[in-house]
DNA sequence: CTTATGTGATACCAATTGGTGTTATATAAA
DNA sequence: TTTATATAACACCAATTGGTATCACATAAG
């Protein structure tokens, strides 16, 4: 039914392949030049790319010997709607209100009648 | 310097701990009613709540001896807006303007100026 | 052919993660 | 006070994760 979305935070949640889907938003790269990026063996990149590709977040196409690595960068989109459901919930949602009463008061507390 | 995403990231790579933001986003909870929803132990969703806490996605406050779970939303900006730097590569945003910034490649679709 | 290069796949290790169970402590209730 | 409840903190375990090292295979270059 509805879309899987563990393998993408999955690949999401390391700080290297966020590195990696960075560096391949300006250009696709094989493996080895995304391993030289880096200060860890070809092996523990490529297990990066495996991860990203798993979550679709990148292609992998073969090129002679070299495997090319290209973002998928709609694979993120149905990360971000999830995480934009709690934008209802955000602060400036209401920006007019809210900045209205932050701009005097030091804090927001609107109870007008306490008897 | 910048906002470090990754205690962000790693909160949301679980999918109990994205079920507890999603019903923290109705109502606040005590650690007791989180663990009705869930076949695990209180300690189990106890460590899933601290590490939302660490990811700052929500916030807790003690009252008498319970432990008041609050949804922190505002915390999940940093990543959608990380997130969103993707979207200028998604295929349906600004296809023509983005045809027209990358006009060097000859691969995007209706170019009228072709010859 | 031989040799070098790029990758894939595996075994292996240390550290982390998700989970349970137990104990301790603080608070509410009787 | 005693008793029950809600949480905190800990030890412990199995599974996963991030990483290395090694070997095998396919392809490019000589």
């Amino acid at each position: 039914m509805s879309f899987d979305l563990q393998p993408t935070f999955r690949a999401l949640a390391d700080p290297t392949r966020r590195d990696i889907l960075m560096m391949l938003a300006d250009q696709e790269l094989t493996i080895a030049e995304v391993a030289e990026n880096f200060d860890m063996t070809r092996g523990a990149v490529k297990k990066h790319l495996t991860i990203l590709q798993e979550g679709q977040l990148i292609s992998v196409t073969k090129q002679g010997r070299e495997a090319i690595n290209a973002l998928n960068p709609n694979a993120i989109r149905p990360a971000v709607d999830w995480l934009r459901y709690f934008e209802t919930f955000w602060d400036d949602k209401l920006a007019g209100l809210k900045a209205a009463v932050e701009s005097d008061l030091p804090h927001t507390d609107e109870s007008q009648s306490h008897d």
